[in-house]
DNA sequence: CAAAGATACTTGACTAGTCAAATAATAACC
DNA sequence: GGTTATTATTTGACTAGTCAAGTATCTTTG
């Protein structure tokens, strides 16, 4: 009833030349997998999940005492990137590292916490402006030498050869997929 | 009021060596941003989260014609891996490329498509064993081909060199992190 | 064998991400 | 100058991630 594919016990050997004999990759160990991936693509996407997600979750310790979260840090950022001038709302969504469609209601937060002002664009008024307040940038300010930080140590073990290379792939993937049938 | 660091006008020579009137970065085109990275770290964590971000939305597009999320997928495959004996709930956690601390409800969900069957250990009645249901086992067939296909695809601007160059990279990353003040 | 501790979940209360539909204001066109 | 289109944002209804606090159910230990 079960097909062998994807069981532990599989004895196949894989598309990209592994057998089940081969020494298990790091990631197949993290996830107590042996079967083998079924090409280096699918490694690939895996390890980047992967390693985006365990690096998140080790970045929002920096944050979580301060009280707001990793996209709300980001959102203040922007802000504070902006000026005395500020962003309407969909233009900071735009600058955000991660696309985020709930953009209004992450500001809604950051208004109700005070470290966020908005207010209608009169010559527009479609348009939302938002500014950092003041104690979003005493924050902000509070944060700047341990988000540093925490950016170095992170891929400390990187040398900095490695992370040129890391971002010139990474910026490969992106400017491939934006080819990709846009759809 | 406002400090000039962040700010677009900024002229600052920055600690990696770039100044403002050195080329912008793919990164830095794409979230509209002229002030330099602070570090090569920066720079990577950045590029990180958001290639990670785009290609999870990316692959989303192959599941959601289904009804399934990532996450629900990722479930399905490895109860399918796990065979006739399935697994317990939190097992299955243990094994998600993403943490999911909210397994149990993401496994509820399931279980009302009726893609999974939970029953409780006899032995252990703390314990709550997982299986495919036959429909699963149905729908995940539905989905090999179009999610290998997606693997490759996604990755295909890189060659088998760059994409065993990326792993260990990445595999680095996540191996220092291990040691990184467990706390 | 009873009390204390450890396991394996489960639930509650949020914050976020996702997609579609609604609103509201401005722009463009005839 | 009154539609029609476009732009900017908001809202609703879900799915999911996060953290803390339950609730059974074993397991260990005095």
């Amino acid at each position: 009833m079960m097909v062998d594919r994807d069981t532990p016990a599989s004895s196949h050997p894989a598309p990209n030349g592994n057998t089940a004999s081969r020494k298990r990759s790091v990631l197949q160990e993290e996830i107590q997998q042996n079967r083998p991936f079924k090409s280096k693509g699918q490694e690939a996407t895996l390890a980047l999940f992967r390693t985006a997600d365990i690096l998140r979750r080790k970045t929002s310790e920096v944050f979580s005492d301060s009280g707001i979260t990793h996209q709300q840090y980001n959102v203040l950022r922007i802000l504070r990137g902006a000026g005395d001038d500020g962003l309407p709302t969909l233009s900071i969504a735009d600058r955000m590292i991660e696309q985020t469609p709930g953009i209004t209601r992450l500001i809604d937060r950051l208004v109700a916490k005070e470290l966020v002002i908005r207010e209608r664009v009169p010559n527009d008024r479609r348009r939302v402006q938002c500014f950092i307040s003041e104690s979003g940038l005493e924050l902000l300010a509070s944060l700047d030498e341990p988000v540093d930080g925490n950016d170095d140590r992170v891929m400390g073990m990187l040398n900095e050869d490695e992370k040129t290379h890391l971002v010139e792939l990474l910026d490969k993937i992106r400017l491939g997929l934006r080819e990709l049938e846009p759809k």
